[in-house]
DNA sequence: GTTTCGCCCGAAACCGGTTTCGGCAAGGGG
DNA sequence: CCCCTTGCCGAAACCGGTTTCGGGCGAAAC
């Protein structure tokens, strides 16, 4: 039978195909067992109004039982609507957020699938792989929406999103906020209250370990940093600043810059959990002991924190917690709500531990030793 | 105008919607402008055998130059393939993997990305959870395949997905792997490499910190340890062996628990590298000297492995590789590859630093102490 | 010079939903 | 009693692709 090479011409280079065996019920289906017409079926489940309440409740009754599912693109293709969040990683560097990544994804992928969501997440090399990712779940409509982690000053993933029109949200915030929703932690405020908390304990020279300077957050926590210790008119000699501080080897190389100085800082701030962890073995190469003759406050609230040797002081950030606000507010981005409406700062929760005394080291006996309440 | 209120019937509860503006251009557009019939350029574009080369070019460079991009799920729908991958995460417990997590997707979304297709991660609670969420995933079509890591004995994810005949992948082995493709790290090789290098060493009373035992990879991991130990014929006491440790406060448990026995060990094998750096702090709290007088060899290859004083010896696995090959081995699977050809194990590769040396503890001065190569 | 293939492509059905449009029947007002 | 609403639902178009079916046409075979 030679027929059977004009039939069923299948695609090259594909092989066979596993097929599910028992077929899914469909709108159709429930409709044929209701006598109803599928689109009567389709509005009843969506809330239309025009369709009486009895029906709607015969429907709905019908499609539990028989386990009727929606299918996810069939409605997509119509309503334009994919049903999932998107989310691109940047592999590349800034390792700072791996240990918040399992706990920042479970937040979006909970408030997600609390209305049948799906989270979808790539991952890019460096920047412009990142955008031309963001292009691509765009182009092919797989997300309705993005999550944008660690925005910068010039973000050029918003520039792109903007100008297509696809709805977005920043965790973090940026130069031009200009129809942007963003999701953000008060770093500033968190850098300005360790400063009060060093300064009350009688600390006057301070050193600030900082963050990536492209990100915003490191522009923020250094003007938080600067604004406290003005505010007590203590100075901020640029040898006492270190940047761009990501990961445990450059806090350590940081700290011992600082704890190098011929006037070396009695307490120092970070403005990352790591760069603290780097601190401490700077502090134990260079024979300062953290907790006593060094005093060190953090920022971020990663789990070593608390079991490292004395324990971080550390202004912690509830990862999880962003991530479900995140998802939900990008939700009611791509539902029409106004950006300008979509904008949450929340406060950095202290987590008072032993890094940050120093009673071994107070400072300035000219200067009078406060006492705290 | 009442009529108004008869036309357009809105959903209930749905505020207004952000429409994107640009129409996309359809494979009718490039259909039309070609003259052809949109079948025909579907079938162009999908390398049917009955287009004529010529054809096929001029399509593929019309859709190219005028940019399209076929909608995703308007091919799911036909096709039944929603051309993305499937993983769900349990958030519940278990840090153990946290650290790997950033690699471990990127492996995975750069070997779907090249083939176009993407990865829908979702989070579950416990097990039960975690069973539903892949139920709810594969009702609603919205991924063609999963990565299941973290793999049991007896795993009751692996029992839905082979009722259901969905396409899996899994990241570790299981008791009954009738049917089920896997690819795995051979940790039982490992510890038994291990043994064999602590033995050489001249160790005999050598301690065993393994992982969580509800999991496959501490029953084998356990199995080549007490296999390399008999084939030396060392002693396996079941005071010297410690399970279920997951993170560094535990190992630090154990640890302690081993080193202050009466008669404690002058090696320590640890299944986590997170048990390692526990058993780091226990050595210090007991008084013994990693690297001096006390050999700890680990399994992992965690970044904080490398920086830990001394420095970790473990046997480390390429995460991101691992998340590659499982990609590609799914799409394999998916696209109709018997389960049974894709089975692949691959070895840890020995990361050797300070940790494993001990020459303050040679231990049995009866024994020969062998010279090494 | 027919006949027979076989290569290519057009036309149309189909996938599983959503949305529009129109009409029937009941109810209300004049 | 008739007409005009109004509520409610059926029928069909539509979304953007994929796949089937069949036919036109040129070349090889007879």
């Amino acid at each position: 039978m030679t027929a059977d090479t004009r039939q069923m011409p299948k695609p090259v280079s594909k092989g066979p195909v596993a097929r599910p065996g028992p077929r899914r019920v469909t709108i159709s289906d429930v409709a044929d067992a209701l006598g109803l017409a599928k689109g009567t079926v389709s509005r009843a489940l969506n809330g239309y109004p025009d369709i009486a309440e009895a029906t709607r409740l015969r429907v709905t009754r019908a499609a539990e039982r028989m386990g009727y599912r929606p299918l996810a693109q069939a409605q997509a293709i119509r309503t334009g609507r994919a049903r999932a969040l998107g989310l691109v990683l940047n592999a590349g560097r800034s390792d700072a957020h791996k240990p918040f990544l399992t706990d920042f994804l479970d937040g979006i992928s909970r408030a997600a699938s609390e209305e049948s969501w799906t989270l979808t997440v790539a991952t890019a090399m460096d920047e412009a792989d990142e955008v031309a990712t963001l292009g691509r779940l765009v182009d092919e409509r797989k997300v309705d929406g993005f999550i944008l982690p660690r925005t910068k000053l010039h973000d050029p993933r918003i520039d792109l999103l903007r100008e297509r029109a696809v709805p977005f949200i920043l965790y973090g915030r940026t130069a031009d906020p200009t129809g942007c929703a963003w999701f953000d932690i008060a770093g500033e405020e968190a850098m300005a209250a360790a400063i009060d908390r060093l300064h009350a304990a009688g600390h006057w020279r301070i050193g600030f370990i900082n963050g990536g300077t492209e990100y915003t957050y490191a522009r923020l926590r250094r003007d938080g940093f600067l604004a406290a210790m003005a505010r007590h008119g203590l100075p901020t000699p640029p040898e006492l600043i270190v940047e761009d501080v990501l990961t445990i080897p450059q806090g350590e190389a940081a700290g011992l810059r600082l704890l190098d100085l011929p006037e070396p800082p009695t307490a120092i701030l970070c403005a990352l959990d790591l760069a603290a962890l780097g601190l401490y073995r700077a502090a134990a190469r260079a024979g300062r002991r953290v907790g006593h003759d060094l005093a060190v406050i953090s920022y971020d609230g990663i789990p070593e924190a608390a079991t490292a040797e004395p324990p971080l002081t550390t202004y912690a950030v509830d990862t999880r917690a962003a991530g479900e606000n995140l998802a939900r507010m990008l939700l009611a981005r791509i539902r029409g709500a106004d950006p300008e409406t979509l904008r949450v700062l929340v406060p950095a929760v202290l987590i008072a531990r032993g890094s940050d005394r120093a009673p071994d080291a107070i400072p300035d006996p000219a200067g009078p030793a406060r006492q705290l309440a």
